[in-house]
DNA sequence: CCGATTACTGCAACCGATTGCAAATCGTCA
DNA sequence: TGACGATTTGCAATCGGTTGCAGTAATCGG
């Protein structure tokens, strides 16, 4: 108590070895200690041999709090994020992380289930645990976020459909990309009754655009994020008169939906019904038909996220480029009929 | 750079204010300041609401690090998960954060891909970054790792089928308790000829013991993860001369799988052949026919982690309770010919 | 063989918040 | 009025690394 006894065996925090210890251990300073396990150059090679080898045997792991305090960085980004339930961003995230991890940079992560407050509220705890950095996965920034972000000087990148603000490095998740892909795919087809199954508007938007160069109409559904509604929606169109010959749907999801509502109609599919999901879902392949989708690389996005953090660590900007985004052709879309 | 000079405009570091900027502005030492920001109880109430006032002015915010060192608890819980690409594990830890959250516990995340290599290496980043728990989500923790864990007096919490080691608390994904679910209710459908798709030993050998009992066969496909094996056994079980009559998946993307392979090959669903799923997934409500399987109460797993993480970091025990698991039928089951 | 470079190494002062202990302050009671 | 106890407050050590600077040893040129 009075003193750092050798034999303070009774209470054993959970941080025992120190960079003194192993500095001692291997008899040198901490000074050198600390430069030896830093990297090269600044100790002989036979020193730091010494000392990487008294670090091992000990199992010396630093101290993060320590050096954070010491250098002002703690090597820590910080990811808010909707919900992880979303495979597409999961997925993208999981590379992220991974890619961080390979610079060294820890990551916390904080779920917000998106209500504005609770954006806020996980942001200022990211912030206020030293994130350096912050990225934001399909999470809305306001105007008091961004503010509140940018006082700090904290780098940050959003990962969401449009830009939130004019200074940020954003990236899409290609929905927009994905549905005009799909949109010219369906065209080139032959398709011209087309129907968008849409979350938010981006996709649709997308679609209207490309479909009105040839002037061909597009019957827009959104039921937001409700499945059942998006469900009962589709089962209302396909009991049109006219129905869509060609449906983009918002996701895989949102299409195994569609395909189920069409088997119950008896509407065959791609003969009668073309169908495109979103995302590549690991199930895509295994419906029946196996459904035509649009595959995002989300492993990409996630590096490309995590390249884009680290540089505006340094200081570097980084290009938000294209999302690589894919047309994956299988058993739910087929010729238009003549 | 010799004094921190009050005019040091030009560097304007994220750390801008230190607990000393506000001592000083309110005329008192940074003992009573700590205090005041500490709570109730040491300091005199005018005191308090004068420092109180000044931090806010300033925009004071604690630096975690220093905090961290000085008291030795970073708040801070580490898990570590195989991937998020799962969706019952990431909506089991989407639950768990908001609830470690929302007792100011911040959540570190770390992903493995699974190589043991890589769990010890993202266990030792998130311990060295401060952990004071942690989490294992479907990560293998060898014995190494153990050792390493109980070395440092952090408490763990592994989530998982089987439990690693036996001074943990571990709780299951339900995979077990599913498959006798399963396994019951096809049984008193009348179903005697069975089979499981399996991706680890735990839910077969469960379906095993259960039908055991009333002396039933069970015939075993185990293609671990690889998808495509198993969709391809599938399929080749399906032309034996008398092929099971009930399927147990592990999962629904593999009872999706199967569905695929009885509709390639006109074999009727539930008619004959009854098919479960494991997890209700999104989508198994969504094909067609909708997939029976059986829910983990996610939300419910991860709030008990969350909870069990927070016990042992108090230094109380708590309890590995049973999954919350529910067989829900849906079109894919059905009663057994006679 | 000696002085001048150069290359290593160690000392010690940080980083910012917490906290044990002592000093100071206040009120109260004799 | 003086002393004592109870609070309130401040001093200074501490947490564990990092790093500027100075000291020392080794190398090289003359």
């Amino acid at each position: 108590m009075m003193k750092t006894s050798e034999s303070d065996d009774e209470r054993m925090p959970p941080q025992a070895i120190t960079l003194r210890d192993v500095a001692r251990a291997s008899g040198v300073s901490t000074a050198s200690a600390s430069r030896a396990l830093a990297g090269e150059g600044a100790v002989t090679a036979e020193l730091r041999s010494r000392i990487l080898a008294a670090a091992a045997r000990l199992g010396y792991v630093p101290n993060v709090a320590a050096r954070t305090l010491a250098t002002g960085q703690s090597g820590l980004v910080g990811i808010a994020v909707h919900t992880l339930a979303d495979p597409l961003i999961a997925n993208i995230l999981t590379a992220c992380e991974r890619r961080l991890a390979a610079s060294a940079c820890g990551v916390m992560l904080a779920t917000t289930g998106g209500s504005p407050e609770e954006n806020l509220r996980a942001t200022h705890a990211l912030l206020g645990r030293g994130a350096e950095a912050l990225v934001f996965a399909e999470v809305g920034v306001s105007a008091e976020l961004t503010r509140a972000i940018t006082a700090r000087r904290v780098p940050w990148v959003s990962l969401c459909e449009r830009a939130s603000a004019a200074e940020v490095t954003s990236f899409s998740v290609g929905r927009r990309q994905g549905a005009v892909l799909a949109a010219r795919y369906l065209q080139s087809l032959g398709h011209r009754r087309f129907a968008v199954i849409a979350q938010s508007d981006d996709a649709a938007d997308a679609v209207r655009q490309v479909l009105a160069a040839a002037s061909l109409p597009v019957e827009v559904l959104d039921a937001g994020h409700d499945l059942d509604a998006a469900q009962a929606a589709i089962g209302g169109m396909l009991e049109q008169d006219e129905p869509p010959t060609a449906v983009i749907c918002a996701s895989d999801v949102h299409a195994l939906a569609a395909l189920r509502e069409c088997a119950i109609r008896n509407v065959a599919v791609p003969q009668r019904l073309s169908l495109m999901g979103f995302g590549d879902a690991e199930f895509a392949r295994r419906s029946y038909p196996a459904l035509s989708t649009v595959r995002v690389a989300a492993a990409e996005v996630g590096v490309r996220v995590a390249q884009a953090v680290l540089a505006s660590l340094k200081g570097d900007a980084f290009p938000a480029s294209e999302v690589p985004v894919k047309l994956i052709a299988r058993e739910s879309t087929g010729p238009a009929l003549a």
